[in-house]
Parts: C-alpha cells; sequence; structure tokens
DNA sequence: AAATCGTGGTC
DNA sequence: TGACCAAGATT
C-alpha cells in the first residue's frame, strides 16, 4: 500500500480562505481591477485598518484612472492623507495618468506591462493580475515569505527577500488552474497576515498545522539575519511628515513662519523642505509662500 | 545593495 | 515604554 499522500497546500487553504476570508472593501464583487490597483498601492507598508475608509472615499472621488489622472496633485495629497509615504500617491497619480493615456483607460494584466508603471514593483504588479484579472502568477508579499519560511523550510521567519528565489518558492506551490491559483494566492496572504503573523502566531488556528514543517520542527526561534529597525524619531521622516501636514491641513498656500513652527532645528527643516520640493510633494509660489503642488 | 521614505498601533 | 511591525518601491 502507497503511503498517504499530503494534499497540496492549496488544497487546503482554498477551502479554508472562503470560510476565513476578511470583508475588505476592495474583495467584495464587482470590484474593478483599478480598485484593486489602488488597494495594493495603499496596502504598500500600511495597515488594512488605516486603509479602509481612504480607499473608499477615493473610490467615490476617482471610479476610473482618467477620473484621477484630471485631479490636481493637492487634491490627491489631501486625500491620501495620514496613510504615509505619499509619494505612493504621487506615483498612483502618475500611474493613473499613463493608464488613461497609454491604455486606454484600462488597467493592464500584463505582468510586465503592470511593472512598468511608476510606484509598481513585482509585488504589485502581481496582485494586480492576480486579484484584479484572475490571472495565475506567484505573489510574493511579506506574508506569502514568511508562510512560506515556517510552512515549507520549517524557518522561524523568512530571511531578507530574495526575489527570484521567493518567486520559485511559490511558484511550485500554484496550483495549475488559473482561478484556483488566484484565490491560492490571497489565501496565503490571508493566512500570514491573520494566523501565521510574525509576532505571536495561532497556530493552534492554522489550517495547515498538521503539515507544517517549523511545527514539526519544534518551532525553532528565528536566528537569521534581520533588517534593522527603523528610527523614526528625529530622522528626515518625521521631519517630511511634519511640514506636510501644516500643508495639507492649511486651505491654501502657507508662509515660511508656518513651516518654521513645525520644526525646530533650522538646517534640517529647512533640508527637508527643498527635498518635498524635489519630489514634487510641495511647490514653492512666486511669492515665496509654500503650498501642495498644483 | 543598503538606505530611505510616514504613520500609528501593539505588546 | 519603546522596539517592532504593517499587502513595498526606488535608487
Amino acid at each position: 500500500m502507497p503511503p498517504p499522500v499530503a494534499p497540496p497546500l492549496a488544497g487546503t487553504l482554498v477551502p479554508w480562505y472562503a470560510v476565513a476570508a476578511r470583508d475588505l472593501p476592495w474583495r467584495r464583487p464587482g470590484t474593478t481591477p483599478w480598485g484593486v490597483m489602488v488597494s495594493e498601492f495603499m496596502l504598500q507598508q500600511t495597515p488594512v485598518a488605516r486603509v479602509e475608509p481612504v480607499w473608499l472615499r477615493w473610490m467615490a472621488d476617482w471610479p476610473t484612472p482618467s477620473a484621477l489622472a484630471a485631479a490636481p496633485r493637492a487634491d490627491v495629497l489631501r486625500a491620501w492623507g495620514k496613510l504615509g509615504y505619499p509619494r505612493r500617491a504621487l506615483r498612483l497619480h502618475e500611474a493613473a495618468a499613463t493608464i488613461a493615456t497609454v491604455h486606454d483607460d484600462i488597467v493592464p494584466a500584463d505582468v510586465d506591462a503592470l511593472e512598468a508603471l511608476p510606484g509598481v514593483g513585482s509585488y504589485t504588479a502581481r496582485a494586480v493580475a492576480a486579484f484584479g484579472y484572475g490571472r495565475r502568477c506567484a505573489v510574493v508579499d511579506t506574508n506569502v515569505r514568511r508562510v512560506v519560511a515556517r510552512a515549507v523550510h520549517g524557518a522561524g521567519d523568512a530571511g531578507p527577500a530574495r526575489v527570484r528565489a521567493d518567486l520559485a518558492d511559490v511558484e511550485a506551490l500554484l496550483p495549475a488552474d488559473e482561478a484556483e491559483a488566484a484565490t491560492f494566492s490571497i489565501a496565503m496572504m490571508e493566512l500570514g497576515a491573520t494566523v501565521c503573523t510574525a509576532r505571536t502566531p495561532r497556530c493552534a488556528a492554522c489550517p495547515v498545522r498538521e503539515r507544517c514543517a517549523w511545527l514539526a520542527a519544534g518551532a525553532p526561534t528565528y536566528d537569521g539575519p534581520r533588517r534593522a529597525p527603523q528610527a523614526f524619531a528625529g530622522t528626515d521622516r518625521q521631519v517630511r511628515g511634519r511640514l506636510l501636514d501644516v500643508l495639507r491641513g492649511a486651505t491654501g498656500p502657507v508662509d515660511r513662519a508656518a513651516l518654521d513652527r513645525a520644526w525646530a532645528d533650522a538646517a534640517q527643516r529647512d533640508r527637508c523642505l527643498d527635498s518635498l520640493l524635489v519630489d514634487g510633494l510641495a511647490e514653492q509660489l512666486d511669492d515665496g509662500r509654500f503650498a501642495l503642488p498644483a
């Protein structure tokens, strides 16, 4: 008698997802590929809970790429609000303009075409293809990398990203069927986000616990290299945030004194203001005042 | 290829 | 309380 064969990961994850998936607005029926793309931009390094209300408002205001492209950058940055990394908002705006003019206002379904858009890297391109169009392609984000590291490789956590190898790992797990592959991809991410979490994984509730290489190995703690935690207090990132917050909160242009109040250290303040101008996140008017870009 | 880029919640 | 973390991309 042949030994029992464990069902492929997808066999247990896809049914689990059908029951356990969170009801997120961009997962609801009728969400367009554009809606998926907007959600993916917003979710880059930003938690779901903070994205939800902004996404809903965004899609109501700008339901198509051309609608967003027609909006002034100042409106876009205000709508982005405090999601963080506001350059994402500018890149999404640029990507929308490209889609409107080059792709007939239709979000590309092809991974390479997607990756050519500003702000779209390997993860986002594949996420849009898979979740927006149901394509069969490996989707690798931090959650998926952690799930693979544990369930497949038996490691406590994923090391530094290795794009090619990580993609190959996930390719090997991807079901042949197109629709099932897309569901498998989102299910892997959902598992990493809600069960196989970074800090305190809820292994007792894990649908894959019987087959998890990490649990089988006794849940060894990760001892590999970690990326250094990012400092924030006192960094340029904080100062830029403060300055931009002043511009966002004002109804019109502000004078330099208003920005001076946002941060005490003049040298750092000036350097950061200059970097905001360079990034196109702020503009200086002829009268010397500052504002969000037109 | 390591550093940079916001913001806020959690344990 | 402060380190760590959250659907990355870019240079």
